[in-house]
DNA sequence: AGTAGTGCACTAGACAACTAGTGCACTCAC
DNA sequence: GTGAGTGCACTAGTTGTCTAGTGCACTACT
């Protein structure tokens, strides 16, 4: 895992962007402890709680699960909730988008020719050439 | 024109928003006066400063263009400043969502799919009862 | 019981965003 | 040239976010 400290993004976010595709890729996978939070604030270099901050919001998300005492491990549905949570994101950027297009008076059309726009930008297939 | 101090979003870019929408529609045709930064900051309750951060904002998406000592104007292309920048926010907010996708390892066709469903929530045409 | 390791709570400092207070320089009408 | 009205620049206080420092309570193992 690498932390940026110079990014614009903040730490704790870092961490649990990380630590969220982890477990929606299943190298954590349920019942699995997660580092300790003053081990990874270690290794990262970093504050303990830093760290918390991001096992709060992971929390909060329902991918992790805390026992006092003994350590963060990972929910028995915490892949499923991960991909839950990023498709709940996903469908929000594209909501503000459209409630963007709507107060503009852009017509529903209009605004669906967009997002094929910039689909074909972000989804380009790549064609093998041969 | 409304301002509601207690929003979360900040003052000044309520003002912005407003103008925005008040050029774009035509309210402030090309060439025409705004109210003067004193006399907006006035009947809105607010300070003169907010109201200046909100022109400098519309200065910098070329809606406006100020004349130190006589008042602030809308630009001659403000109009289509204003749709060209509602587009620019629509097409940013879309390409957000689709990077989160592909992040999740989303299928583009699953992407395009939750874009149809919030789509339909969104642009939902009113039907007229007959 | 003792001990090492764990999550968690409380406090504080650094920093940026937002708003307000105030004064200056410019433009135009008279 | 003088005065009223304008945009603009500088400073400052408030608030919220982020990170760090530190200590406490809990758990498991011996």
């Amino acid at each position: 895992m690498k932390i940026d400290p110079h990014s614009h993004v903040p730490i704790y976010l870092q961490i649990v962007d990380q630590v969220h595709a982890a477990v929606a890729a299943g190298v954590y996978r349920p019942g699995e402890p997660l580092p300790a939070q003053r081990t990874l604030a270690l290794s990262l270099g970093v504050n303990p709680n830093t760290v918390q901050k991001a096992f709060d919001e992971l929390e909060r998300r329902e991918l992790v699960v805390p026992r006092r005492g003994v350590g963060m491990f990972v929910a028995d549905r915490g892949a499923a909730s991960a991909r839950n949570h990023a498709l709940e994101s996903v469908e929000d950027h594209f909501r503000r988008g459209l409630i963007a297009a709507r107060e503009a008076s852009l017509p529903g059309e209009r605004a669906r020719d967009v997002f094929e726009k910039v689909f074909r930008q972000e989804f380009r297939q790549i064609k093998e050439p041969r």
